[in-house]
This record gives structure tokens, sequence and C-alpha cells, in this order.
DNA sequence: ATAGGGTTAG
């Protein structure tokens, strides 16, 4: 910066300052590398007499380098204002000041501009505008680009994974994975991976996952940290715990974020202690928590069933870090508290929440209520919860499973009425299977693969074999309003064993099968997702 | 004459 500021008293000295060429250079060099900052580069910019478009575009990235986005779109406005034509260099940067600030409308009108002044079909452009409606969640107008578009590069689909990934349409990513590898126009980028990455994730596809891991580390010298910790993710999330310890326990430059999914991961699996542990390392490490790693630790108290730490932890979350609880905080020390039977406390917290306790919240008590056949807690969250209009179903489960444990079948019937007058479901689900690193969804009865007789013919296989080892059915935490029959049908043929089924048709013998099971709407974001895995085989 | 787009958890 010192430099820099001489070299400008020197061009000074030297009449250079005349030459617009030497200028720019200084303006460029001020506002995008490392050696400047965007205050200095606007004194230089403020004493150009007239500048031109080079010098406009390169304050307005500068500004959007620096994530001051209004800044950005304040000069764009100021450069059409002095009659500056905008060229095919400015828009991206512009779009990404849109984009990081949400505004949709105003881009889709510099859309427009774009079109009209014919800088629509340069490359650049075009990615930076199927990130800036992506961000913005418009993945119509996102789509449109891309399908528009005649060349197409790494940058290209990697927004358009990114756009699909930020409305949690995980299927869609794999499935542009797909036609990205099958156009064979890739290289080893980890940018367009990490997207890829995360959909494996939540979809569960481990063996997709653990390929993209293995190319990368053929292809590749080495992982950044996002990589590294979005494989580690992915590797936990979809149940091979080991795996993602191992890479965590070889890398070098552990963050905040690094520690977040590996205490959070350890808490999953059960492991509340040793996540536990870990927390206290990355505090020696220097690390401060912030809300998320919280939710991980406090979770993994839940798990434990440390009710004690929990409580500690959460009085060390608001005072020593100084961290505003979400609801979901609360709903994590609230679910302790219940399984530990302490109702008294539960209640007092609730009371002292800075927000309205939501359904979620209520839930987890009532299921505590449940769990220790606590009637009177029972009834009381119940009673709210009908209050707060409840349409979901499990509520009404647990509800009649409660009076049906107190033996109080009166109550357990009215329950199950209530959801027949109400027109109430249990939500669809959804599972899907990986086979050969494809992934396969499956819902209830369906039959939409074309060999869909096979697999139906297996489950009857199946249910051969069940008999003989015993197994009945068991429909009673099935709360669909059909009769028995109805309710046998929807049990014979969900959507997991469909899945199930499917991938027994397809594997050989001892390969292990994972299905993982999503309830609601599974386009919608993420975290609208349930995940329940099952593993079966290799037995 | 000078230059550019895509990146992880809850």
């Amino acid at each position: 910066m010192e430099d820099l500021k001489q070299i400008h008293g020197q061009m000074y000295k030297l009449g250079l300052y005349c030459d617009s060429f030497c200028v720019s250079n200084l303006l460029a060099t001020c506002a995008i590398s490392n050696w400047g900052n965007m205050d200095y580069a606007s004194l230089v910019f403020s004493q150009i007499d007239d500048p031109g478009t080079f010098e406009f575009n390169t304050m307005i990235r500068g500004h959007s380098k620096d994530s001051d986005f209004e800044s950005a779109l304040k000069l764009y406005d100021e450069m059409l204002e002095r009659g500056n034509s905008p060229d095919n260099f400015t828009y991206p940067f512009v779009f990404k000041a849109c984009a990081g600030l949400g505004l949709m409308k105003l881009g889709r009108s510099i859309h427009g501009q774009v079109c009209k002044f014919g800088f629509s079909d340069d490359l650049f452009v075009q990615n930076s505008l199927i990130n800036m409606y992506g961000k913005c969640g418009n993945i119509v107008d996102s789509c449109a680009v891309f399908k528009g578009m005649e060349q197409k590069s790494v940058a290209t689909w990697s927004a358009l994974v990114a756009a699909h990934a930020n409305l949690g349409m995980w299927w869609e990513c794999l499935e542009i994975f797909g036609d990205m590898m099958e156009m064979g126009s890739w290289r080893a980028e980890e940018s367009i991976l990490v997207g890829v990455i995360s959909a494996c994730t939540h979809l569960g596809a481990l063996d997709l996952g653990t390929s993209i891991h293995g190319y990368l580390m053929r292809n590749l010298s080495g992982l950044n940290v996002v990589v590294e910790t979005s494989l580690i993710d992915m590797y936990i999330k979809c149940g091979s715990m080991q795996k993602g310890l191992g890479l965590f326990d070889k890398m070098k430059a552990k963050n905040r974020l690094s520690y977040s999914v590996m205490i959070s991961g350890l808490a999953m699996h059960g492991h509340g202690h040793e996540a536990l542990l870990l927390f206290s390392e990355m505090l020696d490490q220097g690390i401060e928590p912030d809300d998320v790693v919280y939710l991980g630790v406090l979770s993994a108290c839940r798990h434990a069933g440390l009710a004690e730490e929990g409580l500690e932890l959460f009085e060390k979350l608001r005072h020593e870090n100084k961290i505003q609880p979400t609801v979901q905080h609360y709903g994590c020390i609230l679910d302790l508290l219940g399984r530990a039977a302490m109702f008294d406390e539960a209640f007092d917290l609730i009371e002292k929440m800075s927000m309205p306790p939501n359904e979620v919240v209520w839930r987890s008590l009532l299921s505590a209520a449940r769990i220790h056949c606590n009637l009177e807690v029972g009834d009381k969250v119940a009673k709210i919860l009908m209050q707060l209009g409840s349409d979901n179903a499990g509520d009404y489960v647990m509800m009649s499973n409660l009076y049906a444990r107190a033996q109080k079948w009166t109550d357990a019937a009215s329950v199950r009425s209530m959801v027949s007058n109400r027109g109430l479901d249990q939500a669809a689900g959804l599972s899907l299977v990986e086979v050969k690193r494809k992934m396969y969804r499956f819902v209830s009865q369906d039959r939409s693969r074309s060999n869909w007789e096979e697999i139906y013919e297996m489950i009857r296989q199946m249910e051969w074999q069940l008999k003989f080892e015993g197994y009945v059915a068991d429909t009673s935490e099935v709360l669909h309003n059909v009769d028995e029959e109805e309710k046998k049908q929807r049990l014979r043929y969900h959507s997991q064993k469909l899945a199930l089924a499917f991938a027994l048709l397809l594997t050989p013998e001892h390969t292990t099968i994972r299905i993982d099971y999503c309830i609601g709407p599974w386009s919608a974001k993420a975290a609208n997702f349930q995940h329940l895995q099952y593993e079966v085989g290799p037995e």
C-alpha cells in the first residue's frame, strides 16, 4: 500500500498523470490486487477527469469483490448517467452485485439491457446470469439462460449445479452432473464437484461421492479446505463415520467449519462424549464457536443424555460467546430436558424464550411426554399444538399413542377420529437408493419403472421369506384414515420396500444397500428433509 | 491498448 502511494506520487511528479493508460493501471492495481484497497481506489478514481468504461468497470469490479454491492450498483447507475456505454466486461460484476443483494427484479431488468446492447451471447455474462438467477432462487430463468447458450464452460455447469443446490434440488444436481459427463467437456475442477458432493450428501449417494473423492485424489495434488470439509460431511451423513473421521484426522488446515461438521457428525452417530472432546480441542486451538457449532454440541448432549452439560453449554453460549440462541437451540435444549423428564425446567425455559415457541418446540415436549408416559404434560402440550392448528399427522400419532399407553382408549379413539375429520394424512415419503453409482427414487405404490412387475414379485418373495421367519406386519404406527386392508397394502408397497426390492434385483449378493427415506416436500429446501437411513447387508 | 464468470455446515 505504501509502495502504491509512492508510485502514485512519482507519477504525479513525472507528469505521467496525463497518461490515462498509466492511471488506469494504477486504479486497477488499487481496486483489484491485494496491495491496494477500495478507499484508495476511490481517491484515484475521483482524480480522473473523464473516467471511461474501463475505469468504471474496474471500480464496479472492486466493489463487488469487497462485497460492497450497493456501491457497485451505484457506480453502474452513475456510469449510465454520464453516458458511458457498458460492455461485456461490465455485466458479470453488476450481476454479482445483484446476486449478492438478492435483487432479482433489478437483475432481470439489467438482463433486458444486456440483450438490447447485444452482450447476451457473451459466455461470461451468461454464466453470471445463471448465478444471479440461481442466488435469487429463480431456477426457471437460470435454466432458460443455460438452454440458450451455444458454448458452455466448466463455470457454466458449476453455476447451474450451484443454482439447483441453493434450492435443495439435489436430484437435479446429479442429473446435471451426469449430463456434463456425457458431454465429456469437463476437467478436474473442485468447484463444480463441491456442489455435486453436496448433492451426494443430501441424497445418500455414498458410492458416487466416494468415486468423486477418488477422482479428485488421482487428478489433483491436494484438496482445499472447502472440498475436504464437504467430503467429510458427505461420508458422515451417508453413514460412513470411519472414512469421515479418517479424513478429518489427516486434515492439515482445520477451520471452524471442519470442526462444526465433525462435531455434529459425531453427535448424529451417537458419539456424544467424543463430540464434546472435539469441542474442547477446538476451543484449545483458539477457534471461536459460532451458533452452528453450539447446535452440534447441544445435540451431542441430547444424544448422550447429558442434561447438566447441555444446560451449562447453553449458559456459555449466551453469556460467554454472546450468541443469541435461535429457536433450534431452544428446541435442542428442550428436547434434552424432556428426555431427562425435567418438565418443570422445560416449561420455565419456554417462558423465558425470546421468540414465540413454534410447533417443533412443543413437538419435542410431546415426544418426551410419550417416552415418559406423562399424561399431564402430554395433555397440556397436545392442547397447545391443536390451538396452533397443527396439521402434522405425526403429532396425532404421538398423542393417540400416549393415550393408548395410558390405557385411555376413548381419548385415543377421539384423537384418531380428529384425523379423519380434518382430512389429515401422513406426508408422502420418498425413498432413494443407489445402485452402481446411480440414484433411483420410489414413492409408495410406485409403478413408474419398466420392471415394476419384477419388483413387486420380488416383494412377494421377500414376504414369503419373512413370514417363514415369523414376521407379522405392524400397522399401529400407520395413521392413514383408511381401513386395515388398505393400510396393509400401503405398507406392502411402501417406497422403502420398493427401493430395497429394486436394489436386490440389480446387485450381487453381499452388497450393502442403503436406503434413504425423506418425508415432506422433497424438492424444496433441504431443511424440510428428514433422513432415515437403513443399511441392508452385507449379511 | 489494459480485464471477467462458478465454492462447504445448521
